[in-house]
DNA sequence: CTGCTGACTGGTA
DNA sequence: GTACCAGCCAGCA
């Protein structure tokens, strides 16, 4: 196992209940900005009791995939508060997850 | 080592 | 808002 796929997977089991992180912001985080992609691989493999990867979804406020178990994804984050309309995020801005919070320029982050 | 794949993303139309 | 395109990267054959 890769030290970035370690990464990943810590980052998003530090995802708290109710919150979501999109799989660029977790790439971002595990060190490698563009490697979304990567990130989606990782989730495919791994298994949802070791990793919450229900709480990964795509930048555009959608679920983005989870096998042929969107159904599920979108029960898992109701079940924690998360609103899902018509397969878009209700509030996905502010209920995006911030991993390592960039310590200058206090509050009010764009994105 | 080379090439293909995909739970992605941002830009453009 | 949606559709298409090119760039991206780790994993696997």
């Amino acid at each position: 196992m890769s030290s970035f796929t370690t990464r990943v997977l810590s980052l998003v089991r530090r995802i708290p209940a109710g919150r979501v992180a999109t799989y660029g912001d977790v790439a971002e985080a595990a060190g490698h900005p563009r490697a979304g992609r990567a990130v989606g691989n990782i989730m495919r493999g791994c298994s949802l009791r070791d990793v919450p990867c229900h709480r990964v979804v795509a930048a555009a406020g959608r679920l983005g995939g989870f096998g042929g178990y969107s159904g599920l994804k979108r029960q898992l984050l109701r079940a924690e508060g998360v609103q899902v309309v018509g397969s878009i995020i209700r509030d996905f801005r502010t209920r995006r997850h911030v991993f390592k919070v960039p310590p200058k320029h206090k509050g009010r982050q764009i994105r």
